[in-house]
RNA sequence: GGGGGCGUGGCGGAAUGGUAGACGCUGCGGACUUAAAAUCCGUUGACUGUUAAAAGUCGUGAGGGUUCAAGUCCCUCUGCCCCCACCA
């Protein structure tokens, strides 16, 4: 007896450094976090983005993971079987460039970074089954990667192709977009960087286009802009391939377009330099030029050639194609601005109906031919200055004239195909992914190119494909593997003969679009996964993380998830039911607006900011955490001293979960007295509750009992309902407004004992160590984590009295407080004889009332 | 150029077409204290008003509209933010 009320006694102030590693060791022997093996209750899958261990988390990483938390901890004590798994998306460049720059191999730097971020993630009481951890780097996970990758080179969905990439001609090496600088040069020699075709893997995620479009239908969970983004990534344009026979060859360009009902009015055709039949149609007289301007095009990086605002350029080839639809000659240019990759390579321009071919036009001397005219304008003008690009009727285009020009599109496709010249087709956006990477740090692709087989899968018994550990890394030459004579050279696994390993490894992004599936099923040595074990907790209910991932990961995620279950090893369509995007954590920022350099805040005088270098004044800007701007908040800052729960509750509290957040250190604090509040109210109820007794529920209870219990559940059906909606901010106002009531109630008796014990539960899956350190002091032995998270009582929240808002022309004149049960003729007359509204009304005429019951009484009057 | 979003007190932010500013922060006043911190109480959109009240007027970027009633719906404008971008 009296051991157990030691136990129980809860200390008068709240501190939260002592009891938050108690209760992190207690749940950790009793396996609190673990993923229950049962299957009779409902599965939940919560998960996080997992994160790249740069080194340190910051605060904008914690938000993602206390959010997908507080859903977990919610679900739990809903009764369903959590997983909540957490990983590391290990391989990338960061690790490879710390090798170049400091010696430290990327190995031992990524696993350095993980054993801290790791302890940094356990701060903050987050119940991740960590039994279940993965890292995409360890060959226990890549041995897979590789595996899926032979699943879709099996399929004919991995293929080779010539594709550019950034080259840098002094350290002969190549760069990833991330190391070519605005100016299109490189991080590290600084020399301009060229373009270089290299022979690299594709995987054909073309082929899901359509699927991955009409599926997003599918995806409610999801919101609306992310949706859209993705749509408008896959970007699909329905039109025609339309053929231009050339003259003098036997052979045609062919051509996409939306516009089929502008056939006659095409006057010249584009190509894109690089077209295979470019240096064909070219003439002599042209040779020179042509020639030229190719070499030039070629040189240029993907940056400078896509930059904003370049003049069109281009140059005649002297080749000249028929128009089919009019019979003429019309003449073939290459231009910079159409790409290769899109479409056909090549274009047909026409002039008077688009405004970039207009302006091409105009500056190259083509001509232009009307062949649409506003329906309310008959004629076509003279002199058109401008491209007319709206729909209407069709003129110079012979039997077509007058069509309607929406009409116009499926007759002249219709033409097109009787003359077989042409076909109606649907384009897309959406590239194949070039998933080969001149790059030590990733997944090597496991491939031997023989020069009998060609390329040949790696043996799946053979897997992983392990990377060498010897390796120098002087960010100099092709890739480190490709250095590596001893590793390169195999036999082929097909014939035998003498072959060689492909060096390239594959995109990180590989790794992450299929990690959420191996959680299910983390420690499987013997296959992928188990398509049962995915099949049951998969598609993962709740997603959580950052906007910058709307399209490609979660794009590569979906064509994986439908590429596998088209191998068979799924039986579900989409992998991500609800997604959540969580806004930035911002902080405060010095920048010096003349230098444009960052000063750690550490070195500035918050009164008067000055850079201490030069004495300028320094701007105070709110902006994403970053190591560059010196503005990361480590979870530390706050956990240090103030605790986790505290913490959590700023992130979760300070702004609505999609919108981006400020830092802000009063804020913090207003949480810790948050917390302090509530435990005094326990600490307090604790003390005095040896008078108040054992009583149950009273039978009648007095108003101001009512009221609490009013208050108590109206509390769990607006919490409940916020947390359905991530409406964190709100949800956790409703915990404060709770703890209010109960501070000003006067009661100390069974109702009482309600809310708090109310409050606590609804505060479990928020601040967890201080629901349980008070859950246990009220006297209760089980964790407050494995409660039923309580429901409303319908019965409680009834109103005895209503209060009806009076309104006299729409304005709001005043209240009163009518019975709950008046009905629509009773609360007119309340309303009517209420002295508020005899005094608005005063004899006029009420000519109309409007009522709404429970709200209000609007009166027109004349 | 295309697509999307947003604009509410000193600040972060609340408001199924129905009392705008919940909840919190800050500021101000007070209590407690020798004092401070912590804590507690009051107050905190602007203006008018009175000894004090009561009360009133205005107010959600600007202008118009729909409605008994608009922060919310519609139109025009304006400012800011995000994504994509020479996509034929």
């Amino acid at each position: 007896m009296h051991v157990q009320q030691e136990q129980q006694s809860l200390e008068s102030r709240y501190t939260p450094l002592a009891i938050e590693p108690k209760w992190q060791q207690i749940w950790a022997e009793q396996g609190l976090d673990q993923t229950p093996a049962n299957q009779d209750q409902p599965k939940f899958y919560a998960l996080s983005m997992f994160p790249y261990p740069s080194g340190n988390l910051h605060v904008g990483h914690t938000r993602n993971y206390v959010i997908t938390d507080v859903v977990a901890r919610l679900k739990r004590m809903q009764g369903h079987r959590v997983l909540q798994p957490m990983g590391w998306d290990a391989f990338g460049l960061p690790a490879e460039n710390a090798a170049i720059d400091r010696g430290i191999h990327p190995a031992k730097w990524t696993a350095e970074n993980i054993t801290h971020m790791k302890d940094q993630l356990q701060l903050l009481g987050l119940s991740i089954d960590w039994d279940r951890e993965i890292t995409t780097c360890s060959p226990d996970y890549y041995r897979w990667t590789q595996w899926i990758f032979l699943e879709f080179f099996q399929a004919g969905l991995a293929y080779q192709k010539e594709s550019a990439v950034n080259w840098d001609p002094v350290d002969q090496t190549v760069l990833a977009n991330e190391q070519v600088d605005n100016e299109g040069r490189s991080w590290r020699s600084g020399a301009k960087v060229e373009r270089k075709l290299l022979r690299q893997w594709f995987l054909k995620i073309t082929d899901y286009a359509e699927q991955l479009l009409n599926d997003l239908d599918q995806l409610s969970g999801w919101p609306e802009r992310v949706k859209l983004m993705q749509a408008n990534w896959i970007g699909k344009s329905v039109g025609a391939y339309l053929e231009f026979p050339l003259i003098g060859l036997a052979q045609s360009i062919g051509v996409f377009t939306t516009r089929p009902d502008t056939a006659y009015g095409v006057t010249y055709l584009v190509l894109a330099p690089e077209h295979p039949l470019t240096r064909r149609i070219t003439t002599p007289a042209q040779e020179a030029a042509v020639e030229a301007f190719v070499q030039e095009v070629t040189a240029q990086s993907e940056l400078e050639r896509t930059a904003e605002d370049r003049p069109k350029r281009g140059v005649p080839t002297g080749g000249k194609a028929i128009n089919p639809f009019t019979g003429e000659a019309i003449p073939i240019w290459i231009a910079d601005y159409v790409l290769y990759e899109y479409g056909t390579g090549a274009v047909m321009g026409v002039p008077a109906h688009d405004t970039r071919d207009f302006e091409f036009a105009r500056t190259n001397r083509l001509p232009i031919e009307v062949v649409i005219v506003p329906e309310d304008q008959r004629q076509p003008p003279a002199n058109p200055t401008e491209a007319y690009t709206e729909p209407g009727v069709l003129v110079n285009s012979g039997q077509f004239d007058q069509m309607p020009s929406d009409q116009a599109k499926a007759a002249i496709i219709q033409k097109a195909q009787t003359d077989g010249i042409g076909k109606a087709r649907v384009q897309y956006r959406l590239r194949d992914w070039l998933i080969s990477r001149q790059r030590y740090w990733g997944a090597p692709i496991p491939i031997i190119h023989c020069p009998q087989c060609g390329p040949v899968a790696v043996p799946a018994a053979d897997l992983p494909v392990q990377l060498p550990e010897n390796v120098s890394f002087s960010g100099r030459g092709v890739s480190p593997l490709a250095q590596l004579s001893e590793w390169i050279n195999v036999p082929c696994p097909s014939c035998g003969t003498p072959a060689q390993r492909e060096t390239d490894t594959m995109d990180t992004f590989i790794d992450s679009s299929w990690y959420f599936l191996r959680y299910a099923d983390a420690q499987n040595a013997q296959a992928v996964f188990d398509p049962a074990k995915v099949n049951d907790w998969l598609p993962v209910d709740q997603y959580v993380g950052g906007i910058e991932h709307a399209i490609l990961h979660l794009l590569y995620s979906r064509f994986f998830t439908k590429f596998l279950r088209d191998r068979g090893l799924l039986n579900f369509d989409e992998p991500f039911q609800r997604l959540l995007t969580q806004g930035m954590v911002q902080a405060t920022t010095y920048q010096n607006p003349v230098t444009g350099k960052y000063v750690p805040p550490d070195q500035v005088d918050r009164g008067n900011p000055q850079d201490p270098d030069t004495g300028e004044p320094l701007e105070v800007l709110f902006e994403k955490m970053s190591k560059s701007k010196y503005n990361g908040i480590p979870p530390e800052a706050v956990t240090s001293k103030y605790g986790a729960d505290t913490a959590r509750l700023f992130t979760l509290f300070k702004a609505p979960p999609e919108k981006d957040l400020e830092w802000d250190a009063a804020d913090v604090e207003g949480q810790f007295r948050f917390l302090n509040r509530v435990w005094r109210l326990v600490y307090e109820f604790t003390q005095n509750s040896q008078s108040a007794g054992g009583d149950s529920q009273p039978t009648s209870m007095t108003k101001a009992q009512k009221d609490l219990r009013r208050a108590i559940h109206t509390a769990i059906q607006a919490v409940s309902e916020d947390l359905e909606a991530h409406q964190f901010n709100t949800a956790v106002s409703e915990l404060m407004k709770l703890s209010n009531a109960l501070s000003d109630s006067a009661c100390q008796d069974a109702v009482y004992l309600e809310g708090i014990e109310t409050l606590v539960l609804l505060l479990a899956p928020f601040a967890p160590y201080i629901a349980e350190e008070l859950w246990q002091a009220l006297g209760h032995e089980q964790s407050v984590h494995r409660q039923n998270f309580p429901k409303a009582d319908p019965e409680a929240m009834v109103l005895d009295e209503i209060t009806l808002v009076i309104q006299i022309l729409g304005k709001t004149r005043g209240t009163i407080q009518v019975p709950a049960s008046a009905n629509r003729e009773e609360l007119e007359r309340y309303a009517r004889d209420s002295e508020l509204a005899q005094r608005y009304i005063q004899g006029k005429e009420i000519k109309k009332a409007i009522v709404v019951p429970g709200k209000l009484v609007n009166f027109v009057v004349a």
